[in-house]
DNA sequence: ATCCAGAATTGGATCTTGTCCAAAACCGAA
DNA sequence: TTCGGTTTTGGACAAGATCCAATTCTGGAT
């Protein structure tokens, strides 16, 4: 955590307790939140944290490169703090979770150029679709 | 699109006028469209139609498997008429159009076990990020 | 051809997610 | 400690999508 937010300290953030709390709540996990249960779990850690902030903070870290956002389905945005390892997707259909995996085998290569239509083409994303643990035994 | 709507047929729909424009609209093209863009597609047809059919019915499409709904980003959901056949989307980082892809390659096998975490597995998919040829010229 | 029960449509209210803004509070360099 | 520029705040707002009771319509039965 302390590695995350030197490096923003190095670019130049300031340090308030609002970011420090968001960074601690995207700390290492691999089930990724939503931009409101992050807000939720940081309201534990300091009670008078707003959405906006939340909000703020987190597209800020995207933008910086720290943080991914990844959205399924008509569903709120998860934000994922892996940004710097290469790994690929688990989505549970029920009920939206989302985890980590890291595939041994290399992700396809680029499309061929008859199947491009003319895009310029900048990255390949591969998500593996089903239920999790909770929601398979239903 | 006769055949989409003689299999709704066949499986108890009724057929009526509102469902008919929906499947007219949506019928074998390979860019995908929003349900917004849908209703007004099919507003020019009947002009009577209201949103709530537009995605009650969509609902409906992708219920049955007909249709497979597309979401990326906090952008609204597109509709892909082409669910019956296997294929990868190709998506504009800027303005969001989807476009069928058929590559020619398997997309990788099903995860490892170890890398399964419990959750049963359904399915995976593939999409290519890039700029469309209208966003990527600017 | 007509009738009728159940299915479909309507449109407006409502919910969720996310963005925007001006005022107030705060950080940290000097 | 002071000060300027950065952050935070919270409430308003916007887009996408869903829900609901009232109305309309489909298609099988007569």
């Amino acid at each position: 955590m302390s590695d995350l937010l030197e490096r923003l300290r190095d670019r130049g953030w300031r340090l308030t307790a609002q970011r420090r709390v968001v960074a601690q709540v995207l700390d290492g996990d691999h089930v990724h939140y939503t931009a409101d249960e992050i807000h939720a779990l940081a309201v534990n850690l300091l009670p008078e944290i707003s959405r906006a902030t939340v909000y703020n903070t987190l597209g800020e870290l995207v933008s910086l490169g720290e943080v991914l956002e990844v959205s399924t389905d008509g569903r709120a945005k998860r934000y994922d703090p892996n940004a710097r390892h290469a790994h690929q997707h688990l989505v549970c259909d029920a009920c939206g979770t989302i985890r980590d995996v890291h595939p041994a085998g290399d992700p396809l290569g680029s499309l061929p150029a008859t199947e491009r239509y003319g895009f310029t083409i900048s990255g390949v994303e591969v998500t593996y679709r089903g239920l999790c643990p909770d929601c398979g035994t239903a």
